[in-house]
DNA sequence: GTCGATATTTTGTCTAGACATTATCGGCTG
DNA sequence: CAGCCGATAATGTCTAGACAAAATATCGAC
């Protein structure tokens, strides 16, 4: 917190988003810094080195250090647990099994839109509903693949969110989002809204050690949820 | 990349990603992890202290290092500039200009709704239009502090989008997204769509050193545009 | 002047220690 | 048994070097 390194690093920081230092500057080298601190490089090395990481600046060998142009704009948008969303905003929390079957993968008409992943021949689909304050607040489908979560055959998902369940089964995943808008459609019933109101889609496919492991798609009346993304790089 | 701190990173990231180290479990000392590879203790302090940046493992004094528990879901959503999202889709791109006007802040009605947002007394209020390939793509409704980028005052808009812009001229800032489905109202016509047509709206608030520099809502048709995250924590 | 080999500068990685910090454990005391 | 308190074990930071790798700069040959 208050280490060396971080206080250099902070230094630096603050003279490229004030603007003193403006894309395409040279920052000092290293022996520069190390003179001006009087500490060893390996501290100076740390703090730029974690610069470098965050894309605040570019390094390049014997030419020096630049304050970097930026490009894209990043942000990182938490998708936490529906349950710890809705407790978040102190409202009650449901989740509400609607369907549940188990099948051969290839009887699933959809398996074909999921291109590239292929959850195994043994599959649990499952709809739900998660309900806050007694109001519907999204409309899950999810498969899950009994090759890689075969516990989850013999859970009850009743009343248990089947992502929380994984997220505690089957954690360390590695993900792949895609957030579009779209109508209500046949989910406007469960919902309780038209079938042309505007929902937000969250479709999510999970590995787990590159073997699929799930894939949820959530429908969010636009009303009643966004997606807010701090952005502070660093 | 092959460093050996890099090596014994990854090898530690995989006992936890195959769940051989299952979340909870006690990771070997650095002491210990020293002796097996043969190695000083920062090489693999290193190694070690990245893996708890990236949130895989949580240290604790005297207590050890363990496989953290995964709670949210992250993701890293790049949200690009919109010239460069077409240009990667290898279509042509446009920009147009429909309205711009320089006002006092109080004068807009929406000064309000942007609470906590003030930016400044003198404010640039700019609505274009992105098109790709001949089709609108997206609907902007911009507005730019005076006071923070004062040679936007001289700027032609018309056919330059005012976030490329921004972007060169204003860099490095903190931002705040909020991301929202809802449907397309009044900028239907200028998109040519319906007005009930679902959209994906993305609202944007930047600072620049803590000072507001400029608010943007940006409409997509729910049909042309979707935001996708690979999420691989690394 | 142009091309190419060599020197130099700058960053990247690593070592073997030192001391600081802090939470836990175990024992001592009341 | 409860509570305090010091020993200890683990991480956190830092040093002063060393060598490696890479890209630029320089100088010489032609």
């Amino acid at each position: 917190m208050s280490s060396l390194d971080s206080r250099i690093r902070s230094d630096l920081e603050g003279k490229i988003r004030s603007g003193e230092w403006p894309p395409g500057a040279r920052i000092p080298t290293e022996h520069e810094l190390v003179a001006h601190y009087g500490c060893a490089r390996m501290t100076v090395h740390k703090a730029i080195t974690a610069l470098a990481a965050a894309g605040l600046i570019e390094r390049r060998k014997k030419a020096g250090s630049f304050v970097a142009r930026p490009h894209v704009q990043t942000a990182v948008i938490e998708i936490p647990d529906i349950a710890a969303i809705i407790a978040a905003r102190g409202e009650t929390y449901l989740f509400v099994q609607l369907q549940s079957a188990r099948a051969r993968s290839t009887a699933l008409g959809e398996a074909s839109s999921l291109a590239g992943f292929y959850l195994g021949p043994d599959v649990l689909a499952l709809d739900g509903l998660h309900v806050a304050a007694g109001r519907p607040f999204c409309l899950e489908h999810r498969l899950i693949s009994l090759a890689a979560a075969p516990e989850a055959a013999d859970t009850d998902f009743s009343a248990t969110a089947p992502g929380s369940w994984l997220l505690g089964h089957i954690p360390w995943t590695q993900a792949r989002h895609r957030i579009t808008a779209c109508v209500a459609g046949a989910g406007g019933e469960a919902l309780q809204i038209g079938r042309n109101a505007p929902c937000l889609q969250v479709e999510r496919w999970t590995w787990r050690a590159s073997q699929p492991v799930t894939f949820v798609r959530q429908l969010f009346p636009g009303d009643r949820y966004d997606l807010v993304a701090e952005f502070t790089p660093d």
